[in-house]
DNA sequence: CATAGTACCTTGCAAAACAATGTACTATGT
DNA sequence: ACATAGTACATTGTTTTGCAAGGTACTATG
């Protein structure tokens, strides 16, 4: 079930991090993987997605180390959005804790 | 896109909720609605698999209001649900905040 | 030259939120 | 008598998205 949870979050998880700097895929899956179960099944479907709304651009650097890899960098339309969701985030997260604590009016 | 952040979160809402008492799944509802958005198309089915799956069980009461309400009451095996799912959720919203703050190893 | 690690990608399935729709009862107003 | 609104149940079909499984290809190591 742990899986449901990541929906909708993972996004703002991504988006947060290339905040911070860019990334290219199998990065963030290491990255990611620190906190919670994640797979490249997840990711690149992922990426794709927030390519083509046009939240993130990316561009091709060659490696000593392996295949190419491909790197992301936040747009400011992405940007936006991850303002929205983390604000969008944080009020949820209250609400949960909220109805957990038993604070809803009878 | 709001949807997509109940995933998961609205079964431990509702066990966490009958914790405290019976409730019918109208009133739950109108109880989860002061917090978020949500309809019956939502909570019936959610019911249903809660039921399904015996976390919880139900009875019908009549009620001089309007049409006979089907009460819903946590099981044992739903309590230890319950529990697994809020540590669950607080580890998981602890790891979110952390991504979105940049603790994570570089 | 096999194995492991890095790095990309796609296909197909499954779970769950929710709009839309339907039934049926009670109460209120006209 | 009849319409409307509120209460209360339920189902169907759509959409989103996480993820296992599978595939390609490069580099380094034994």
């Amino acid at each position: 079930m742990q899986s449901q949870l990541k929906r909708g979050t993972l996004e703002l998880c991504v988006l947060s991090i290339l905040c911070r700097g860019d990334r290219y895929g199998y990065e963030l899956v290491n990255i990611i993987s620190s906190c919670m179960h994640i797979t490249e099944g997840t990711i690149y479907p992922l990426m794709k997605r927030l390519k083509d709304a046009g939240s993130i651009d990316s561009y091709i650097v060659e490696s000593q180390e392996g295949p190419p890899r491909k790197y992301y960098r936040i747009t400011d339309d992405g940007r936006v959005i991850q303002k929205e969701q983390e604000t969008e985030w944080r009020s949820f997260s209250v609400a949960i804790n909220k109805l957990l604590d038993g604070e809803e009016k009878q």
